[in-house]
DNA sequence: TCGATCCTTCTAGAAAGTTAGAATTATAGG
DNA sequence: CCTATAATTCTAACTTTCTAGAAGGATCGA
């Protein structure tokens, strides 16, 4: 992980409209959730929810299957692990203890 | 912590201009670091990185400190806590154990 | 092959972000 | 009060993002 894939990671998330459908895709589970679905429950126009799936998809942030018609989406737990990771280990060494939770999980 | 303010942090974080100014806030350690040091360091405009500075310091990932003439800049842990918190409790929520770590971390 | 469903790509306009030079404010020293 | 230092605000140009209607591509059943 290097700075400029964190930022681009934090960029994608860093949209309310996308954090929105990584939470969403996250709280679906493993089995993930259909374009459509989401466009359901999130209640904007496909096009726009397209560009913003590709935003996470670019950044590995979501991963997509396709299943005849339907293209599933999924929330990619092994990235956002790395971004937590990156965040703790770069940008969150604090000597007064107030971050170290974080920083001696990942050195444990 | 609320979606939005999430967001919000994501985006100030997003940028890796930005992204740069907390980490080097960060390893400035709790003494911080007042702005023209930063300027040096980053090698970038004054104007440029006030903008920059006062966007972090909007969504309160970066406190400020007057010293005289100087202004002291320090990274503030407590709210990158608080993001990783909301992102392993709120987006990391995996059944199958790939981001246990970071959820029990905070349950317990 | 035709039609239906699902989703993406094209296109365009409005809005916001990025950058930096110039001017301005804030503070302190002489 | 004047000057110097430190940083912000003003201004403007350029770029990018966001949104969504319209058109197009992909897949499957009949």
């Amino acid at each position: 992980m290097n700075i400029e894939t964190a930022a681009a990671q934090l960029e994608a998330l860093g949209n309310p409209t996308r954090l929105n459908i990584y939470r969403t895709l996250v709280r679906a589970g493993g089995s993930g959730l259909p374009v459509g679905k989401l466009q359901l429950k999130l209640d904007i126009a496909a096009s726009t929810l397209s560009h913003h799936i590709r935003k996470l998809v670019e950044v590995n942030l979501v991963s997509q299957e396709r299943q005849a018609t339907t293209l599933i989406c999924r929330a990619n737990y092994a990235s956002m692990n790395g971004l937590l990771g990156y965040l703790a280990d770069e940008c969150c060494i604090d000597e007064t203890g107030a971050c170290a939770p974080a920083a001696s999980e990942v050195a444990a």
